[in-house]
DNA sequence: GTAGGGTTAG
């Protein structure tokens, strides 16, 4: 009894200060032998302290041997397995206390339905928690909160919500059970509701919380209850640090956003490389390129390094106007700096194969040491674009052999490629093989591949039929592909059907209205041009200005139709003028159906010379060295006409001249395109 | 003898 006074609480602090299982074993002794330890004194404390060392199996054994257990010890025992990660164990010792009659409390009760939540084992923690109910602990915030994470994290919000509103007492963890719970499941307006509730309440922002809402907000596009919160942050003076301001800016781009994230990112007091990147490659993502890269550059002014995701952001930026010195260069930055993989591989293949050089996409390719599906993919995306479909197939041949599993985006992209390349057998062969061997679904996309494949062959019929045997409803891609395939080939009746089902699809693409409006001016009705007019006024639609860009000396150079706005006007006509008569001279006739309006034949060659494409070229042209490679990138489909007449230039400069349109490249040299006309 | 919730962001 005097032992046990003067010792008990030296015994308890001795324990604390143990580190190890030799010196917990001391004072363990020293227990024995003072009898302390069959007095019970400082036992629950024994068995924490073994547990504590990561001695789980000597604090079992004294467990075991104990003569009375008070609930101390008992909790003890569940806290020690809940620690080790043992969810399992501490459900067996709740079940055995409660065999031995002895009353659970808070701290039992709230540990066990924990490791209910961890074993996903929600009806062992409905019962617990009912006992608790029984037991007392019904108001217990922190067994009412262990079970509000219960319920949380098997989505049931409702009930959540249900016991959330009894409590009579919430702190900031049952409101940030509540918040994920919602975020979790996708519900991001409750949560937000929630949140502003908490706030409402006086409750202190957790930052935590907060960063998870940003980014619930951030991948399900509300752009308005994004801003929302963000506004709620600023009037409530919450204050946010770069991580925070990090998210946010990400957020506002993933949202579309790009103002507000510009805004916010100019605001940040401290940016880090995460913050510059995360803007760059929003910015890239959205198509605005030269806000990509001109903050790339700048980010490098202010003395950070680019790492990986910024320089995704900027191959994506480059390869999107084909900016290829500077995607060059990048490319030599990464070699310097870092390991290529497959991510960057691919962003690579990627980025050389959108600036016109399929062979550095390949070279880049068969540098990647262990390739995987999406590299495969990428390649055979960039061969198809350039037009080289055998050269796809072989290389989905190759991945078979090398049992990688091609995917569906695997055969869209083949199809595309060898759609490209007019080779239909070939895409009516291995649009069976997908089917039957690969058991793939054709979607839309892959139907789309394939009837632009036939329509381009000028087999409108077949390509008809196929159309008719499709097992989903076609869509506007499948009617769009007939459609231009019957303006190719001039089928003006079979195509007046696949007209009249696009505009019923009520498309919301002006580049569509100018592939109907193009057809019917081809049909020479120009009664329907000028309904399609109506129409695309009454949308409120305005045909995309065609544009072209040309990266002369690694400056973009951009040009639109009739830009008499450039200091080298005057000079970029002389000689489109000078061409124009050499090509006539070699053959070149003028394809006037390609000018839309109903005009005089004279003015539609004017309109035809000064179409970007072709001032871009004449412009490369003048600032460039004899036989240097130009690359062109126009935002629409080349047009008829220039695709012709940049034949006939490429004889008579003697240049490979590259321009990627739209859809895809063509490479121009001695009178020939790449594309075979199949375009 | 203690407990309930998550770690950063692209």
């Amino acid at each position: 009894m005097l032992l046990k006074r003067y010792f008990g609480k030296d015994l308890k602090n001795l324990l604390l200060a143990c580190n190890d299982r030799a010196q917990i074993f001391e004072v363990h002794a020293l227990m024995i032998l003072s009898g302390l330890f069959s007095y019970g004194t400082s036992t629950a404390q024994l068995v924490s302290s073994y547990a504590r060392v990561g001695e789980i199996e000597f604090a079992r054994k004294v467990f075991d041997k104990l003569p009375k257990r008070r609930v101390n010890v008992w909790n003890a025992m569940i806290v020690a397995y809940s620690r080790n990660d043992s969810p399992s164990e501490v459900i067996n010792v709740y079940k055995q206390m409660r065999c031995e009659g002895v009353k659970p409390d808070s701290s039992s009760f709230t540990v066990s339905i924990k490791a209910c939540t961890r074993l996903l084992d929600f009806e062992m923690g409905e019962e617990i928690w009912k006992t608790a109910v029984e037991c007392g602990y019904g108001n217990d915030i922190f067994v009412g909160s262990s079970v509000l994470n219960m319920y949380s994290k098997c989505g049931k919000m409702d009930e959540a919500m249900g016991l959330f509103e009894k409590m009579p007492r919430r702190d900031v963890v049952c409101w940030t059970a509540m918040i994920t719970g919602f975020v979790q499941c996708g519900r991001v307006r409750e949560a937000v509701d929630v949140y502003c509730q908490m706030q409402r309440e006086g409750m202190e922002g957790d930052r935590v919380v907060m960063l998870g809402l940003i980014q619930a907000l951030a991948n399900t596009g509300e752009a308005k209850l994004g801003r929302s919160v963000h506004g709620y942050l600023i009037r409530n003076d919450v204050p946010m640090d770069v991580v925070i301001q990090t998210s946010l800016v990400d957020m506002y781009a993933k949202i579309g956003e790009l103002e507000f994230a510009y805004r916010v990112f100019r605001q940040m007091p401290n940016k880090n490389v995460i913050s510059w990147s995360a803007l760059i490659s929003g910015y890239a993502q959205n198509g605005f390129v030269s806000n990509a890269l001109e903050l790339f550059a700048e980010m490098q002014r202010y003395g950070f390094q680019p790492d990986l995701v910024s320089i995704l952001g900027a191959l994506l930026a480059s390869s999107q106007v084909g900016r290829s010195r500077l995607g060059k260069s990048i490319h030599g930055y990464v070699m310097r700096r870092l390991d290529i993989d497959q991510v960057l591989g691919t962003a690579l293949i990627d980025m050389y194969a959108k600036c016109g050089s399929i062979s550095c996409a390949y070279a880049m390719f068969d540098r990647i040491p262990c390739k995987d599906l999406i590299c495969f993919n990428a390649m055979i995306a960039s061969y198809g674009i350039h037009g080289h479909g055998k050269e796809a197939l072989s290389l989905v041949i190759q991945m078979i052999e090398s049992n990688i599993k091609p995917d569906h985006a695997t055969f869209a992209s083949l199809l595309s490629a060898l759609s490209h390349s007019g080779l239909v057998k070939e895409g009516q062969y291995w649009f069976d093989i997908m089917v039957k061997e690969h058991k793939i679904q054709p979607g839309e996309k892959h139907y789309a591949c394939l009837i632009d494949l036939l329509a381009r062959a000028g087999k409108v019929e077949e390509a008809q039929n196929l159309i008719n045997s499709m097992t989903c409803e076609p869509g506007l891609a499948v009617w769009v592909a007939l459609l231009s395939g019957c303006h190719n080939y001039k089928r003006f009746l079979n195509g007046e059907l696949a007209a009249k089902k696009v505009m019923e699809l009520n498309p919301d693409n002006s580049g569509i209205y100018s592939l109907l409006a193009n057809f019917f001016a081809a049909a020479g009705k120009w009664n329907e041009v000028s309904e399609i007019r109506k129409i695309m006024k009454r949308k409120g639609m305005k045909k995309t200005p065609g544009h072209s860009v040309v990266e002369v000396n690694g400056q973009l150079h951009a040009f639109l139709m009739e830009d008499k706005s450039h200091p080298q006007y005057e000079q970029i006509v002389k000689l489109l003028e000078k061409l124009d008569k050499e090509m006539r001279a070699i053959g070149y006739v003028p394809k006037t159906e390609f000018v839309l309006h109903n005009l005089e034949e004279e003015v539609k060659v004017r309109m035809l010379c000064n179409h970007s494409e072709r001032l871009a070229i004449a412009f490369a042209l003048l600032n460039t060295g004899p036989g240097t490679k130009l690359l062109i990138t126009k935002n629409l489909r080349v047009c008829g006409d220039c695709h012709e007449a940049t034949k006939f230039i490429s004889i008579i400069v003697k240049r490979e001249i590259v321009v990627r349109d739209v859809k895809r490249f063509h490479h121009f040299k001695d009178g020939l395109c790449s594309c075979g006309d199949y375009w």
